[in-house]
DNA sequence: CGGGACTCAGTTTTT
DNA sequence: CTGAGTCCCG
C-alpha cells in the first residue's frame, strides 16, 4: 500500500495531523481516535513523501511494549532499507543512548549500572543509618522526595535552598548524598536517564548541537504522562525548529502521582505559540451510548481544550449497573456472568476484560473464574525482574559489566553460600571506605587489596579471593570468547540450582526458578542477535537493556492465548475489550479513599473514564453493598461517579428499592442450571 | 539452617 | 483479618 492510499483511508483531522510537519504540532487524541495510526502514519509519511531519513526520526512512547507495536506497524510501511536507522523507543531508552554516547562529557566511566528502585534503596538506606534509626517508611518517603525533585528537574543545592523546614533540608542533603555516591558507584538511577541527558543538553553547547543533528523530527506518545524532564527533553532537542508532534489526551491523565504534568499540554502552547492544534473526536472503538456515558462523566473535569467524542458504530445496549450484596457476590456474579455471556454472545474468552481499581481486588474473582474453569490471565503480580532469581543472575551480569557495582557485590557475594558473612563484609566495607588512597574504592577492588590481611582472618580472605577470582575468570573467558557462552557456564559452575534446591520449599518451585534465569540467559542472547548490524552492539548493552527491563515483556507479548483478562484500569490504558466488567464502583474505592482526601478525584474520574472507554460493545459496572475491609464488614455507598452518568443509558439492577435481592440470587442460579444442561 | 512466632501494611507503579 | 516478610532461637 502507498503512502497516499494510507493518507485516503484516515480521516480529514487525521490527515492533517499527519501532513503538518513544519512545525510543533498537538494531537489531541481522545479514547480510539486512531492516534497510533496518526503517529505511525507520519512516520512513513516523512519518510517517503518528504525524504527524510528515518534515522533522523524518533518517536518515543512510555512502555517498552507500546514502543515495540510501534515500531512493528512502522515496519510494515516501510520497505527495506527505509526505515533503517529509525529510532522508535521509551524515553528511558532515549535517554539512556544518550548517557552512552555522552558518557565522557557527563563524567562517567564504560561500563556504568542502572539502579533499579530497589537498589537505590539499599542505598539510600546506608546512607541514612548514618543518622538515625532507620524506618521503611521514612526511607520510601525520601526515595519519592528525591524522585520527584528529579523529575521536577530540581538539582540537590535547589533543593537545600528551597527547603522550607527541616525536614526538606535532611531530605535535600541526603539527596546529594545519593548523587555522590551514586557517581562513585558509577551508576546512575531511573530517573537519571532522563536527568542527565536534560542537563547535559543544556550545559554544552556541542553536545546540545550533535544531538539537534542527530535528530531532526520527533514524535511523542501519551504526551500527557510527560513530566518536566521529559518536557525538557523534548524542547531541547528540537529548538527553535519545533518539528514535533506530540499526542496526548488530558482526559486519560492517570499517573500525575508519579510526578506526570499533564499541565505540560498547556506549557506547549505558551512555549511553542505557533503550535498547531488538531483535535482527534471520532471514535472508532466503543458504541454511541457507552461514549456519552464517558463523555458526561468527564465534563465533570474542567478542561483547557475542550472535546466530544463520537461514533457512527450505532447506539448499541445501556450500560448495566449491578448491585450485589457483597463482595463475593459481586465477584460471582461476574464470572458466571462472563461464563453465560460468552456462549450467549458466542465470544472468546479474550473478548472479556475484568478492570479494578486495586490488585486486591482481584483475588476473590480469581476463585469464582477457578471455581466455574474459566481461563484467565491476571495482569500485574509480581513481574518477572522482582524475583530474587532473576535479582541474583542480574546481580552477576551486573557485577561482571562493572566491578564497581557494590550493591551487586554484596547481593551475590554469599549467593550461592561462599561463607562470606555479614562480619567479613563490614570489615571489607571498612577497609574499602577508608583507604588511605583517597576516596575510597568498591568492594570488589578492594578485595584485591595486600592490606586486608590486616583485618580479616587468613580464611575470610581466601574466600574473598576466591570469588573475585571466579569473577574475574568468567570477565576473561567473556572477553576472549562467546560471551553468553561464557555467562552460561558461570551459572554451572557455582551450581546456582543446587543453592535454589536447597533453599525453595518444593523441587517444582526450584525447577521454575532455574527456568527463569536460563529463561533470562535465552533473552540476552536474543536482544544481542536482535541488534546486530544496527548499533554496534555488545553484551554491556544488552545488559543494559536487560536491566532496563526491555526484553521480558516480548515473551508476555506472545502470549495469544484465550483468556479473561483481570487489569487495574491503569493496566488497561491503551487496551481495548468487546465486553468490559467495571468492578467495586464504590465511593472510597473509586474514588479512592485517599484521593478523597488528598483533593485528586478528578484524577480517578478519569481513572473510570479510561475504564469506559476500554469497552468497545458492552459494559457492565459492579458495586457490593457492603464490603470487609480490616477484618470488619463496611457498608459502602455507590460511587459518586454512577451519578455523574446520563441516567436513561443506565439499567440498574440489583438497586436497594427496586428489586428483590432473593429473587435476583435465583435467576443467577438458573442462568448456571440453563447453562450447565446447554453444555451437556 | 529451618521453622514458628511476630510485625506490619492493605491504591495505582509505563521506566 | 490476611499475607508477606523478618527475626530469632533451637
Amino acid at each position: 500500500m502507498s503512502i497516499q492510499q494510507r493518507l485516503a483511508k484516515l480521516n480529514p483531522r487525521q490527515q492533517e495531523a499527519v501532513r503538518y510537519i513544519d512545525g510543533p504540532c498537538l494531537v489531541l487524541a481522545g479514547a480510539g481516535s486512531g492516534k497510533t495510526s496518526v503517529i505511525t502514519t507520519k512516520i512513513a509519511y516523512l519518510v517517503q513523501e518528504c525524504g527524510m531519513s528515518a534515522r533522523r526520526i524518533a518517536a518515543v512512547t512510555f512502555t517498552n511494549k507500546a514502543a515495540r507495536e510501534m515500531k512493528e506497524r512502522v515496519g510494515q510501511m516501510l520497505k527495506g532499507r527505509e526505515g533503517h536507522g529509525l529510532t522508535v523507543s521509551t524515553f528511558h531508552t532515549l535517554g539512556l543512548n544518550i548517557i552512552r554516547a555522552e558518557l565522557k562529557a557527563l563524567g562517567y566511566k564504560p561500563g556504568f549500572s542502572l539502579f533499579d528502585p530497589e537498589d537505590a534503596k539499599v542505598l539510600l538506606r546506608d546512607l541514612m543509618q548514618k543518622d538515625a534509626q532507620v524506618d521503611a517508611d521514612q526511607i520510601n518517603r525520601v526515595q519519592n522526595q528525591i524522585s520527584t525533585w528529579k523529575n521536577d528537574l530540581i538539582l540537590p543545592a535547589q533543593a537545600l535552598s528551597r527547603a522550607v523546614d527541616e525536614d526538606e533540608q535532611y531530605c535535600a542533603r541526603l539527596f546529594e548524598a545519593y548523587n555522590r555516591h551514586l557517581k562513585a558507584y558509577n551508576a546512575v538511577d531511573f530517573d537519571d536517564l532522563i536527568l542527565l541527558p536534560v542537563v547535559l543538553l543544556s550545559s554544552d553547547v556541542e553536545a546540545l548541537a550533535r544531538w539537534r543533528r542527530k535528530i531532526h523530527y520527533m514524535l511523542v506518545d501519551e504526551y500527557q504522562d510527560t513530566n518536566v524532564s521529559q518536557y525538557l527533553l523534548v524542547k531541547l532537542l528540537m529548538g527553535e525548529r519545533a518539528t514535533f508532534t506530540v499526542v496526548g489526551d488530558d482526559d486519560q491523565s492517570i499517573y500525575a502521582w508519579r510526578g506526570a504534568r499533564p499541565e505540560n499540554l498547556v506549557t506547549l502552547g505558551e512555549d511553542f505559540s505557533r503550535l498547531r492544534v488538531i483535535k482527534l473526536e471520532q471514535n472508532y472503538r466503543s458504541t454511541g451510548v457507552i461514549l456519552r456515558a464517558a463523555n458526561t462523566l468527564i465534563a465533570n473535569n474542567p478542561h483547557v481544550y475542550e472535546k466530544t467524542l463520537w461514533s457512527d458504530m450505532g447506539q448499541g445496549d445501556p450500560i448495566r449497573i449491578v448491585v450485589n450484596r457483597h463482595e463475593e457476590a459481586e465477584a460471582e456474579r461476574v464470572a458466571s456472568e462472563i461464563l453465560t455471556r460468552r456462549i450467549k454472545e458466542s465470544a472468546e474468552w479474550r473478548d472479556f476484560a475484568v478492570l479494578y481499581r486495586g490488585n486486591f481486588q482481584a483475588r476473590l474473582l480469581e476463585l469464582k473464574l477457578q471455581h466455574y474453569q474459566i481461563p484467565y490471565k491476571l495482569s500485574g503480580g509480581t513481574s518477572f525482574f522482582s524475583r530474587n532469581e532473576i535479582k541474583d543472575a542480574m546481580a552477576y551480569l551486573r557485577l561482571l559489566i562493572n566491578p564497581g557495582d557494590d550493591n551487586a557485590f554484596l547481593r551475590i557475594v554469599n549467593v550461592p553460600r561462599r561463607e562470606i558473612g555479614p562480619g567479613t563484609l563490614e570489615k571489607l566495607a571498612n577497609y574499602a571506605n577508608d583507604q588511605a588512597t583517597g576516596r575510597g574504592v568498591s568492594l570488589f577492588a578492594a578485595c584485591h587489596e595486600l592490606g586486608l590481611e590486616q583485618i580479616l582472618s587468613t580464611r575470610a580472605v581466601e574466600r574473598l579471593g576466591r570469588f573475585v577470582h571466579f569473577i574475574d575468570g568468567v570477565r576473561r573467558r567473556m572477553d576472549q570468547n562467546d560471551a553468553i557462552a561464557a555467562i552460561r557456564e558461570m551459572i554451572r559452575d557455582m551450581d546456582y540450582e543446587a543453592w535454589l534446591f536447597q533453599n525453595a520449599s518444593a523441587p517444582t518451585i526450584a525447577e521454575r526458578r532455574m527456568a527463569n534465569v536460563w529463561t533470562l540467559i535465552d533473552q540476552l542472547e536474543k536482544s544481542m542477535e536482535r541488534e546486530e548490524g544496527e548499533e554496534t552492539d555488545d553484551v554491556e548493552s544488552a545488559i543494559s537493556r536487560l536491566v532496563l527491563r526491555d526484553i521480558l515483556e516480548q515473551q508476555a507479548e506472545e502470549d495469544d492465548s484465550d483468556r479473561v483478562q483481570l487489569l487495574t484500569m491503569h493496566a488497561s490504558k491503551g487496551l481495548e475489550f468487546p465486553h468490559v466488567y467495571l468492578m467495586g464502583l464504590e465511593e472510597e474505592l473509586l474514588p479512592h479513599r485517599n484521593s478523597i482526601e488528598a483533593g485528586t478525584v478528578e484524577e480517578e474520574r478519569r481513572l473510570a473514564y479510561v475504564g469506559i472507554t476500554r469497552a468497545r460493545r458492552t459494559l457492565t459496572l459492579t458495586l457490593a453493598r457492603q464490603r470487609k475491609a480490616y477484618g470488619e464488614l463496611m457498608d459502602c455507598t455507590p460511587s459518586r461517579f454512577l451519578d455523574e452518568l446520563p441516567e436513561e443509558d443506565l439499567e440498574w439492577e440489583g438497586r436497594a428499592d427496586k428489586e428483590d435481592p432473593d429473587r435476583k440470587q435465583a435467576r443467577g442460579k438458573d442462568a448456571i442450571a440453563g447453562l450447565r444442561s446447554l453444555l451437556g
